[in-house]
DNA sequence: TAAGATTCAGCAAACGTTTGCAAAGCTGCC
DNA sequence: GGCAGCTTTGCAAACGTTTGCTGAATCTTA
C-alpha cells in the first residue's frame, strides 16, 4: 500500500492533523517538527492521496475539455493550447470528444459533472444554451471556446465568425468573383450561421446578388467538400468562386474542381476557413482565413483560471471575440 | 447544492444506506422501496459524487494518457482510438503532453498516480523502463503505445518498427536506390534504435555497404527535415534515396530535395513512415509506411480494460506488434 | 401457535484528507 | 511563584460514499 499521512503520523510519533499541516506549510507547528515530518515523508514516498483532498476540500484540481473531434485538425492546437495553461496552473484535463453529437456531449457533461471537475471547458454544438447548461450545476465555471450556442451567459472565446467570413467573400470579390458559392457542414449550426451571414453581409456591400442555389451543406470532412462541388457543377451551376465553411472542405472543392477538367484559381478561386497546417504547405496554398487555435484555448483556459479562483462571486461574462485575418495563398 | 444520498435519504425518511444500496442495485432492499427511491433520485436530479466512490471503492473509473504532442498529426487518432475505448467501458481519460521531454512526462506520471487514477497509458520516451515505471506504484496497470522503453514487463502495443524500416528501405532498393539516407530523429530513442536497425537489416541482406555520413538526426517536424537534407545535399553528400523516420521529416526533405533543383522521385526517391492523413493527399503522395493508428489507440485501451478487469490477479504482459504495411504513392 | 428461516432496513466504520476548537507546553513579566 | 499570552499539538468532525454486521419484521412450516 502507497503510504497514508497516517503511516507519517505514526513513524513521527505524532497527531496525523500535525502531519497534514505540516506538509501544508501551515501555520502552527514548530520548524523542528515540519522539517521531521518532510524528511519522512521523502523517504517513505509519501504523495497526497488527491481524491481525499477533492472530497474534503470540494475541489479536484481538474476540469474537463470537451472537443467535437481530436483528429480533425483543427483541434489539437486549440486542445494543446488548454492543456499547457491549465497544467502550469497545476490542473489536469478531462478530454471528452463528443464526435459532433449532441448526445455524446450530453453524456460528457453529465461524467464531467458526476467527476466533480472544478470547470468545463466546451467547444459546443448545441444550438442553443439551454440543451447543455441544464445539465450542469448552476455554479460550475464554463467557458465556450470556438462554438458556442445561442443565449448563453457565458463567457466564450472564438474568432469573429461574420467578419471572417466576410473578409473571405470580400477577397474573393475583389478577385472580380461574382458567382460564389458556399460549401458548409450542418454539423455546427453556430459557426454556419455566422459565416453565413458574413457571406450575405460581403455580397450585399458589392451589390451582388444572392443566389441560394449557390449555398450547399454537407460535414466538415474532405470527402464532403469533394462531393458537393462536384454536385454543384454537374447540375450546371455556374461559378466561378468558392467560400468553404473550412479548410477540409475546401481542399476537397479543390480536387472536385480540379476532377471536373477546371483550374484553380484561374477559372474558380477557393478560400477555406481554419488555416489548418495543411493548409499552407507547398503543393497546396490554400487561401484561408487564419484562426490563431493555440491562442484561443490558452485564452480559454485563462479564464477558467480566472473563474476558479474568484469562486463563487459574481462571474461576469466576458466575450472574447478574437480578429481574423485573411491569408491569401495560391488558391485565390 | 446539489443533492447527496442523504438529502434522499432524508426526503424517502430512510437510512442513508438503503438509499445506496437501492441505487446501486444491491441485494436487500424491497422492490418498493428500492422504486421509490429512484424515484426520488430522479425528482431531485441526483448526481452520484464519483470522488466520493473513488475514496471507497479505491476506484476511479479514469486512466491517464500520456502522449509527446498532440499537435503532432501521428497522435490524434491514437487518443481517439483511446478515448472511445475507455469511454465505452465507462472510463474517463486524462490527458497530458510531455513535449517530448523526460522532465514533463515524469511529472505527469507523479500527477496522474497522486489523483489515482486506476491505469495509464502512455507513449513514452524514455529510455530505459526504470526511469518511470520507478516513479509509480508497482502494481498500477501501466501500458506502452506505439512507443515504450527497453527493458519493460509490462504490457506493449506497437507496430514492428524494425519490419516496418526494412519494408521501406527494401522498398527504395527495389526502385534501384542504392545511396539510402537515414534522416530522424533523437526525441524518441527507442523507435529511433528499431528503425535504424530496420535499415541497416535492409541494406545488409542487399549487400549495400553502409555510408555512416548518410545518417543524420535532428527533430520530429518537417523544418528539420528540410533543414537536414539541405545540409547533407550542400556538403555534396551523393544519394539517390531517403528514408525519413516520420512522414513529417520525408515531406520536409521532399521540399529540401526540389529547393535544390533535384526531382522527386526521378532524382531522389523519399519515403516515409506513419502515413499520416496529409501523406495521401492528391498534392503530396508520400510513399510511406502506414501505422494504424487509431488501432493501436483501441487495442491499448482494450488491454488496459483487461489488466482492470482481474484487478491484482497475474499480469501476463502482452507485447502486441502489429503488421507495418507499404503505401507506394508518388514520392518513390 | 411456536420456532426457524428469510427478507428488509439501520448502525457505524471506513476510505485519506483538512481544519475549528481546545488543551498543553513554554516564555517572560511582575 | 503565579499568571497572561503565545506557540505547538491533538481531538474529532466533516466531505459523500460503500458495506459488514446486527436487529426487526415478516413468512414458512410443522
Amino acid at each position: 500500500m502507497t503510504p497514508t499521512i497516517k503511516d507519517i503520523a505514526a513513524r513521527a510519533g505524532i497527531s496525523y492533523a500535525t502531519v497534514s499541516r505540516a506538509l501544508n506549510g501551515k501555520y502552527g507547528v514548530s520548524p523542528r517538527t515540519r522539517e521531521r515530518v518532510a524528511a519522512i515523508a521523502r523517504e517513505m514516498g509519501y504523495r497526497p492521496n488527491a481524491i481525499a483532498q477533492g472530497l474534503v476540500n470540494r475541489s479536484t484540481k481538474t476540469v474537463g475539455l470537451i472537443i467535437p473531434d481530436i483528429s480533425n485538425p483543427f483541434f489539437p492546437r486549440l486542445v494543446l493550447g488548454v492543456e499547457d495553461t491549465m497544467m502550469d496552473a497545476g490542473y489536469s484535463v478531462f478530454l471528452c470528444n463528443s464526435n459532433w453529437k449532441l448526445e455524446r456531449e450530453k453524456n460528457a457533461l453529465l461524467q464531467l459533472s458526476r467527476k466533480q471537475v472544478d470547470g468545463i471547458l466546451i467547444s459546443s454544438i448545441a444550438a442553443r444554451a439551454e440543451e447543455i447548461e441544464t445539465i450542469l450545476p448552476p455554479r460550475i465555471p464554463l467557458v465556450y471556446l470556438s462554438s458556442y450556442p445561442q443565449g448563453t451567459a457565458r463567457s466564450c472565446v472564438s474568432l469573429d465568425n461574420i467578419q471572417g467570413a466576410d473578409l473571405a467573400v470580400s477577397h474573393l470579390l475583389s478577385r472580380g468573383r461574382r458567382r460564389i458559392a458556399f460549401i458548409g457542414s450542418a454539423q455546427e449550426p453556430h459557426s454556419l450561421a455566422d459565416r453565413l451571414a458574413g457571406y450575405r453581409r460581403a455580397l450585399e456591400r458589392a451589390a451582388v446578388p444572392l443566389d441560394e442555389n449557390l449555398i450547399i451543406l454537407g460535414e466538415f470532412r474532405q470527402e464532403s467538400g469533394y462531393l458537393l462541388i462536384r454536385r454543384l457543377l454537374s447540375r450546371g451551376i455556374l461559378l466561378d468562386g468558392v467560400f468553404a465553411e473550412n479548410d477540409l472542405i475546401a481542399m476537397g472543392a479543390v480536387q472536385g474542381i480540379l476532377d471536373s477538367g477546371r483550374r484553380v484559381p484561374a477559372d474558380i478561386s477557393v478560400i477555406g476557413f481554419d488555416d489548418i497546417p495543411i493548409a499552407s504547405h507547398r503543393e497546396i496554398q490554400l487561401s484561408t482565413i487564419h484562426q490563431p487555435k493555440y491562442r484561443i484555448g490558452r485564452r480559454a483556459a485563462e479564464i477558467m483560471l480566472r473563474l476558479l479562483t474568484m469562486h463563487g462571486d459574481s462571474h461576469p461574462a466576458e466575450h472574447t471575440a478574437l480578429e481574423p485575418e485573411l491569408i491569401v495563398r495560391r488558391s485565390t
